[in-house]
DNA sequence: AAGGCGGGGCG
DNA sequence: CGCCCAGCCTT
């Protein structure tokens, strides 16, 4: 029997994924779809990296552009904080670099937004650097072939992986085996129901060997993710507009616009009244709704509201905005969840 | 309702 | 370092 890259390599040629938008020895293009890719699906990627390859044609354009614009077009794809770090990344790339990314992968990995498995991803499609990847996908093919204990978030378990991830590492064919531990996690040894009849390496994976596909990779320990619940203002203006609030840099949503929050309708009033300069008139609240993210429970509560009295606003952070201006602006799921139901 | 998915930043 | 933070989508 083959070793475990040949066999990966040949399988990838004949049943790998093949003719993605971004399998170009590119690297503005392979960073950019790594970086949508670190927490997002493909399929959901092959929506939004047209779309900003098209506005973005070259890294230039992207570290030329004002960060709102950056975000309008990551709005929805969540943790936002990739699309400020691609934007910083941009501009170092231009400025250190001239426009190019390094060969070397541990200059690379240097770059805000980009770790050790990305910068590696990266400079393997982009110049056959012979450097080994660990995201997800190959966590599992790893833990599952080698047979390999304990959460792959422990430091020990995941030094022992990024160890076998370098021994397996073949002399060349960088790109097709990089592109093939990929693949083939997630289209063959996927998290449920891996189809091992098919998978090249089912001769000697241990998991399969001992029956335990289902426990390996052990699983991330639990915890209670806690509750919370705010109120959002839909608050109307005459020309009937909508107050959005730019959120802070960081934290959730971070640089993102998002409707005014409270925390309870009873003190809306005084509340719009006192932060932003308003004097609005609550109208009957419309049905809660959860929003759920893996670390906490979001209750929101949805407040229409309408401006009596506009004067000046009291904070340069908020601004009105025509439902569709605010539709294509950077704002996170639920507002746009909330906006969309808005009538104009 | 639960699981999957990399990297940054803080103490 | 270890630990916490962060948002969607699919199952």
């Amino acid at each position: 029997m083959s070793d475990f890259a040949t066999r990966l390599i040949a399988w990838q040629q004949e049943d790998g994924r093949h003719g993605l938008p971004w399998q170009v020895a590119d690297g503005y293009r392979v960073w950019l779809s790594e970086v949508m890719l670190q927490q997002t699906q493909v399929t959901t990627v092959l929506d939004y990296y047209p779309r900003f390859l098209a506005q973005f044609p070259t890294i230039f354009d992207l570290a030329a552009a004002p960060l709102d614009d950056v975000l309008a077009l990551w709005s929805g794809l969540g943790y936002y904080t990739r699309a400020r770090n691609l934007h910083k990344c941009a501009q170092a790339v231009v400025t250190q670099y001239g426009g190019e990314f390094p060969r070397d992968p541990a200059l690379v990995a240097e770059l805000p937004g980009i770790g050790r498995s990305t910068a590696a991803a990266i400079t393997a499609f982009s110049y056959g650097t012979r450097a080994a990847i660990l995201d997800g996908n190959v966590k599992r093919v790893l833990t599952r072939w080698a047979g390999i204990d304990g959460y792959p978030g422990v430091k020990a378990v995941e030094n022992k992986l990024w160890g076998l991830a370098h021994a397996l590492l073949p002399a060349e064919q960088i790109e097709a085996y990089t592109q093939g531990l990929m693949d083939l996690g997630a289209t063959v040894c996927t998290p449920k129901k891996p189809t091992c009849l098919t998978c090249p390496m089912n001769a000697d994976c241990q998991a399969r060997l001992s029956n335990r596909q289902g426990e390996l990779p052990t699983p991330k320990p639990k915890k209670t993710v806690p509750e919370k619940s705010t109120v959002m203002l839909i608050i109307r203006n005459d020309a009937g507009q909508i107050l959005l609030e730019k959120r802070p840099p960081t934290g959730i949503w971070g640089g993102l616009w998002s409707l005014p929050e409270v925390e309870s309708t009873l003190i809306a009033s005084e509340l719009a009244a006192q932060q932003l300069g308003l004097k609005i008139e609550l109208e009957p609240a419309l049905p809660d709704f959860v929003h759920v993210f893996t670390h906490y429970k979001l209750t929101i509560t949805p407040q229409p509201a309408y401006a009596i009295a506009v004067s000046a606003l009291h904070e340069s952070n908020a601004q009105w905005f025509n439902i569709d201006a605010a539709l294509a602006a950077g704002i996170p799921t639920p507002i746009r969840k909330i906006l969309s139901k808005t009538p104009k």
